[in-house]
DNA sequence: CTGTTAGCGCGTTCAG
DNA sequence: CTGAACGCGCTAACAG
């Protein structure tokens, strides 16, 4: 630890050292090709001496750009963000920028400024999963970069965003449900507010619409935000005299929640719901779960904002929605409603 | 997007605005209480009205500090290292730090140049969870910054780190299992020149000599990376003629895979193994699982190299070691040796 | 092939 | 209470 605050040798020093200005330092340091070899290699030499590494942040005041985007999540301990963030990743390493990550930790109100803060650092661009309804500070970013909006689509603002087949998944595994017999299936869904949750219940009911099956509304619990609260609304519902014979969950956490009501409720019914999980396939379990590549989503993000970045100058394209797509895989025993007990496992069926 | 290539309003536009000199408007942000109210307001109204926001690059180079640390992991996948960065980040905010985060994407070779980028953006520490055995690349940035590694002990360094419980953790939960009379367990580990690899074998093994009970080398496999080759591992291990009667698994990639393993092969073992894991708890397996608090290693690696910034101009402090506790948790059946089949779950006895 | 000048946006220092 | 000068480390543009 030889710094001292703000220390660490300069160009100068490297120069001094090498016998040459600073200037030749930075050109030999960018590959410039205009300067002879013996003076590269003393260059180097002084480079390797010193432990001499480039400022990044007087070079990006000076080039006027940073490098580097930010991505705004709420919770990087759920997979499907973390992936998304290694989607993101991937495609900006690709392309020579650096991802600065903020992390809102559910706090919905943190994200203003945590968005705020990226643009301080000066990101060139933003990728976001907003965790809200309100998009007014998205809106205020937009004045200063482009925004790229995953998973949810632009409320009252005109960008780029990557979505999910929200409403085909859940139609999708909805009716799989419905065509085994189920007609009282329970739906277990975040907060309506937030467009995954309309949309899923959204296919969930047109499967039903499409059945024929008149939906129980007293089956449907929304404003659900995590494994706990799943768990005990799932247990509510296997609790009423006109129980669900099947449930439907619109996220990871909740079919957690959900799943661990049935086992502590002793019973077994068909699940279905969005997004794969570890040892899913081996839980035994009638899963039907909508699976969708969450890396995806952000290398699909990456490229509609580093696109965008490309056309700063020109009048800017349209904005474009991306949509990534589903797929659904079936788990454990599955037949007609009324099915086995917890723990009959044959191997999986897709 | 107003935004030109470097653009946006600086504070020289905003003191035109306001009427004042940029100097003054640098006060007015900076809640300077020389200033009068009157021109604060004046101030504080042109930077609405542009939507100035301060530019901390051009800060950070003035100040000498960027007010950033990085951290340094192999997979943000893997919920350890999620929830670490998220230990991490808390902490910092707390100290009014900002995290840059780089993902290696489980390629050990790739650290070193992430480790130089994020001194390159000027870091001001580091927390690294060191992904191979060599680490050079860290005496290196030491000499630009203080290093704090995370889960592995530094090898050839002097600086300091936090470490969980590995082979005490190892060792209590492999006791509990001979405690049940196992004598054939099986090993299987990730690579031993890992520093947790080989502490959990240790553990392992010495928790055999306390008992008494020969372990089996034939039993013993390592260097599995992740859930497909520890799958196989133990489904050779299954299928020996003279096969373990119980698994341990030093992380929760292998411990999935091994349960996925028995699965597959239609049988049950009591498995121990370090991490615990979603729905382990549901699983009807008899599992043994070494928990800890990764958030906990995060903050405690930030909260050392936080206090090591406090000490930058006076004599370093000696290193210093850190020990997060592991605690054993026991789900699903538990017995003697050739338990009970698959899917039979008895809530947990934990 | 190499050096000089100038300035990116900001804050410290010192004068008013 | 406010402003001017200077420099943080780097590089584009222009000399030589």
């Amino acid at each position: 630890m030889t710094a001292r605050r703000g220390g660490g040798p300069t160009m100068h020093d490297v120069g001094r050292l090498a016998q040459v200005s600073a200037m030749t330092v930075s050109r030999v340091l960018k590959n410039d090709p205009g300067v002879s070899e013996a003076t590269r290699e003393r260059v180097f030499a002084a480079v390797d001496r010193l432990g001499y590494r480039r400022n990044e942040t007087a070079r990006s005041l000076r080039l006027g750009g940073s490098g580097m985007i930010g991505l705004v999540v709420t919770n990087l301990a759920n997979p499907f963000y973390s992936r998304l963030a290694l989607g993101v990743q991937e495609v900006l390493t690709e392309h020579g920028f650096r991802m600065m990550l903020s992390n809102t930790g559910e706090q919905t109100e943190r994200e203003p400024g945590l968005v705020d803060g990226l643009i301080d650092h000066r990101v060139e661009g933003l990728i976001v999963v907003p965790a809200g309804s309100r998009q007014q500070h998205l809106a205020d970013a937009m004045r200063h970069v482009p925004v790229v909006l995953a998973a949810r689509p632009p409320a009252g603002l005109d960008t780029d965003c990557v979505l999910v087949e929200d409403f085909h998944g859940a139609r999708e595994a909805t009716a799989c449900l419905l065509a085994e017999g189920h007609t009282r299936i329970a739906f277990l869904g975040n907060p309506p507010a937030l467009y995954t949750g309309a949309e899923r219940l959204r296919g969930f009911w047109a499967a039903h619409e499409e059945s024929g099956v008149e939906p129980d509304n007293t089956l449907i619990r929304q404003g659900l935000v995590d494994a706990a609260t799943a768990e005990r609304a799932a247990l509510e519902l296997l609790d009423l005299p006109e129980g669900p014979t099947a449930l439907f969950c619109t996220n990871n956490r909740i079919s957690q929640g959900a799943i661990r009501a049935l086992y502590k409720a002793g019973t077994t019914l068909p699940l279905a719901g969005f997004d794969d999980f570890d040892l899913s396939d081996i839980l035994g379990l009638p899963l039907t779960l909508v699976s969708y590549d969450a890396d995806e989503i952000g290398r699909q993000a990456a490229r509609l904002l580093i696109d965008r970045l490309g056309h700063r100058d020109a009048e800017p394209p349209a904005s474009r929605r991306v949509t990534v797509p589903t797929r659904v895989i079936r788990y454990g025993p599955h037949g007609h409603p009324g099915g086995r007990a917890f723990g009959s496992t044959p191997p999986p069926t897709a």
